[in-house]
DNA sequence: TACTAAATTTAGCTTTGTCTAATTAAATTA
DNA sequence: TAATTTAATTAGACAAAGCTAAATTTAGTA
């Protein structure tokens, strides 16, 4: 528990969000495969792994594929947890599949707990809130 | 014209609006005022103007208030814009002043043309657009 | 098995953006 | 006006995150 609480760059939370993405989608996360879909260099992704090591969140034998620990693990999912709920997010209000996962890729990493606490509520209770006042309006305008 | 149409980075956009933003309220924006309020420390602010003044969006007489060029008023304009209207949407959404006007900070230089425009609509709109089932589902059952 | 091709790593360079320490200029005040 | 304090600048160190080129290891194939 030497690394717990550690405040990732968001460069970091994306190599190891990809890392956890690719072993979700091919069981094994590739150097090559990290750099292609981040759009990197392999080398860059090297010295990421190696700072990811460092911190206790990935382990990788040499020149094989990268593991996540159990720390790791966590991290990884709750980046990736924060992407799919911005990215649902972004489509509900109306954003093209493809630009709210770009967005979502950004916001995913700066917003503040309280903001995503806020649109975890809007999602799932279907903003009555937000719209509360537009809705009792209509029934007020239906009810005369 | 020989610097339109240039890609600034996040960090630069924040000097820029900073200039802009203590125009705005104090009539002149001087570097230890910018420093404080991006909490940076004056050589950095000195550093970021003279990207900006390379870039043709500031101009600065040595030891004296920054100013902003007709091309940098109107970058920093489009910044501090993005930033009110998503402050403004962060707080509809139910986001306290503070946490609103922090995340906005971030969007603000990451978001697409895309996002953005949706959310004006949601501004404009009152949300109609995002809420029509719900509401429609309202006029049905009020219509019988 | 030996050779070639592909993947990984290492070494080292570049840019960006921060900082501290030291210098210079301007403004305040005694 | 001279001295002091404040503001701005310059010089240079440092970390993060990318890159290219070269070396190394693994894997595939003749």
């Amino acid at each position: 528990m030497e690394h717990e609480h550690v405040k990732l760059s968001q460069s970091l939370e994306d190599y190891l969000e990809m890392v956890h993405m690719l072993r979700l989608a091919n069981g094994i996360a590739r150097v090559k495969d990290i750099a292609a879909a981040l759009s990197v260099k392999m080398p860059s992704v090297a010295k990421a792994i190696l700072e990811l090591k460092k911190l206790g969140l990935v382990t990788q034998e040499p020149y094989s594929g990268v593991e996540l620990t159990e720390e790791g693990r966590k991290a990884a999912a709750d980046v990736l947890n924060r992407h799919i709920l911005l990215k649902g997010f972004l489509i509900r209000l109306g954003v093209s599949e493809a630009i709210a996962d770009k967005d979502a890729c950004c916001m995913e990493h700066i917003l503040s707990a309280e903001t995503l606490s806020v649109i975890e509520d809007f999602m799932k209770k279907g903003n009555e809130g937000v719209v509360a006042k537009k809705v009792n309006a209509l029934k007020a305008k239906k009810g005369k």
